[in-house]
RNA sequence: GAUCCCGUAGUUAAAUGGAUAUAACGGAUUCCUCCUAAGAAUCAGAUCUGGGUUCGAUUCCCGGCGGGAUCGCCA
């Protein structure tokens, strides 16, 4: 029930049949015709430019037009209170009170449902996290695993069928330093031979002794004297474990993923050999040089001949390479595979939520997809920017290296999961966001996830009071609809919650929920504190019962609150 | 050098191509006998720059300037 579209297609409509009686001329389109809130201090519901969009192709003014208009819409529309015109000639329209009151039992009666912009079911390929399976997560990771989850809520709410992905990648040579890593530490466990903190690209973190530890204790690998015999099964022992960490750290963010596709399985079952020919059918691989990266600093470039894939057709800036020296296959050729294993599973949509360090990846990936599908699967990479952790306003210091980066669990156990996610989802993905350790965790109008929360448990209470439960229905009978100017406002702000949905799903901007509901939230608290001057405006007020009217408007900014809190996946206690 | 992201009050941000650009923090001034002051009210303060498209540009396109990220036979 959006009333903003639905009043766009009625007066589309209207403006059709219009031309077709020559009472007016259309353009050739009437995709710039809108229906928007009017801004705050106008009269007005709901605001239509179909004047200004009609301007030029009628050759009169605008507010000539709007002159013509307001006489239809008010024959046509009978919920139509008033129709006023103002310059430029923006037609804003009020609602009679009955409408509002119609609108609040259809609201009441959709409960959680409000909002959904159903379309049409597709199936939709969400993969997101996909961090290297060689320890817990990092807050890095962090953001990123948040927004894909609220992407497919979204998706979902909207009635897509989406499946949640996770690809990991076990197979190259950070996994291979992983294992060597969980090998020394072995050593160092049965041995007491001191792990060897001076070789690079080795992890040094804790994490690591109790992976090493566990295998120990599994007794599945008996003799780890020759690395060599043994590496396959350590590899797959310490990768589990490394798995079994990112899993607990996703539980406790509230994230599930429905499927995990390993790389070294796609190997195994020569997919990647599989995409390499299906390129060379389509003509799109060639043993050719590229040239080197131009940036400074870096002189140690060798040319040779390379198995290469022709991403330039498809928009990338150079072709890529298929195959190492040692002619193994390259992450990318991997990734190809894995995502040509995605089309062939049949998902329309594929949507990918990397780190603002992949960022570079994307046209390979794109230029993959539409060389494979020809075209015809479309893919979207989300990028997420970097996360700026800081503690009263400094800058914390993360290095891998030294293994004393800040994990998700540190995060979660400080700030919570709910701040976590508010916070991390209040800023659109491509603006790099400063998480502050002291802010999220204060519990005033300073933390918003607080400020949203307690607008719910406020409502609650006033029910609580009232000795009513806020789950039970209310329905209106016979009572008298008469709202004042604040209650109005909110109304109309509710109205606004299935087109902030529309927006988010559409464009995959989640950050617009919590901003959506931070200023539900505002109006709310003031709504609230006008009963501090006026006994009036109080909820409960001895003197007289409580209102259906205001009952209404509370639970229906309860609804709201509920549902939204539940999409980005943040609690709504009744009591805090 | 190239690619991607960003540039809005002192600070951090918001704004499907709309009207007087929306908030918060910080600053100034108020309000606790009152359903949760864990809150509310009032004031001051901003679209980097040059073009273009448009009835209309913070938004779209092109060029500067500034900040960040990335570049490979790492993943």
């Amino acid at each position: 029930m959006n009333i903003f579209s639905i009043y766009l297609e009625k007066i589309k409509q209207l403006l059709i049949e219009l031309e077709k009686s020559k009472k007016i001329i259309l353009p050739n389109n009437l995709n710039n015709l809108t229906i928007e809130l009017p801004p705050k201090d106008l009269e007005g519901d709901i605001s239509c430019n179909a004047a200004l969009v009609l301007s030029k192709a009628n050759n009169k003014k605008a507010n000539d037009i709007a002159v013509l208009l307001q006489n239809y819409l008010t024959k046509r529309f009978a919920e139509f209170k008033n129709i006023s015109i103002v310059k430029p000639g923006f037609l804003n329209i009020e609602f009679k009170e009955e409408f509002w009151k119609n609108f609040l039992i259809k609201l009441l009666s959709l409960k959680e449902n409000y909002g959904s912009n159903p379309v049409h079911k597709e199936k939709y390929n969400v993969e997101f996290v996909s961090a290297n399976p060689t320890g817990p997560l990092h807050v890095g990771h962090c953001r990123g695993a948040i927004l894909g989850d609220v992407i497919s809520n979204l998706l979902i709410f909207n009635g897509s069928d989406v499946t949640r992905e996770y690809y990991v990648n076990d197979y190259g040579n950070q996994v291979k330093n992983f294992t060597i890593s969980v090998y020394y530490r072995i050593i160092e466990i049965l041995e007491n031979k001191k792990f060897p903190e001076n070789i690079d690209d080795l992890y040094p973190g804790e994490y690591i002794i109790d992976i090493a530890k566990k295998i120990i204790n599994k007794k599945i690998i008996i003799k780890f004297n020759n690395l060599e015999n043994i590496y396959d099964q350590l590899r797959d022992l310490s990768v589990k474990e490394a798995i079994e960490l990112i899993k607990i750290n996703l539980k406790s963010l509230g994230i599930h993923h429905n499927n995990f596709v390993f790389e070294s399985k796609l190997i195994k079952a020569k997919e990647i050999q599989k995409t390499i020919e299906k390129l060379k059918k389509k003509n799109l691989v060639y043993l050719g040089k590229i040239s080197a990266p131009k940036f400074v600093g870096k002189t140690d470039w060798t040319e040779r001949k390379q198995m290469l894939f022709k991403s330039t057709l498809y928009g990338d800036d150079k072709d890529r390479p298929l195959q190492k020296i040692d002619s193994s296959w390259t992450y990318f050729a991997g990734d190809l595979a894995y995502h040509n294993n995605k089309i062939e599973r049949k998902f329309v949509n594929l949507i990918n939520v990397l780190g603002a360090d992949h960022a570079g990846y994307i046209k390979r990936i794109n230029a993959g997809v539409n060389a494979l599908s020809d075209k015809k699967v479309k893919i979207d990479c989300k990028v997420s920017q970097l996360v700026k952790l800081l503690k009263n306003g400094k800058p914390l210091k993360m290095s891998k290296r030294k293994g004393d980066y800040v994990t998700v669990e540190d995060l979660i156990n400080e700030v919570g999961k709910d701040s976590i996610r508010f916070i991390m989802l209040s800023r659109s993905n491509d603006v790099e966001l400063d998480f502050d350790f002291k802010k999220v965790t204060e519990k005033t109008k300073d933390n918003p996830v607080f400020y949203v929360q307690y607008c719910y448990a406020r409502i609650c209470s006033v029910f609580r009071n009232l000795n009513k439960d806020i789950k039970e229905e209310i329905k209106f009978e016979n009572e008298t609809f008469h709202i004042n100017l604040h209650e109005k406002q909110i109304i109309k702000k509710l109205s606004e919650w299935p087109k902030c949905l529309s927006v988010s799903a559409k464009r995959m901007e989640p950050h617009r929920i919590p901003v959506y509901l931070y200023e539900l939230a505002t109006l709310f608290h003031s709504y609230w504190n006008l009963g501090k001057d006026n006994i009036d405006f109080r909820f409960i007020n001895n003197n007289r019962p409580t209102s259906k009217t205001k009952l209404i408007i509370l639970k229906c900014i309860s609804t709201v609150i509920e549902s939204g809190m539940n999409l980005i996946g943040v609690n709504t206690p009744d009591k805090m």
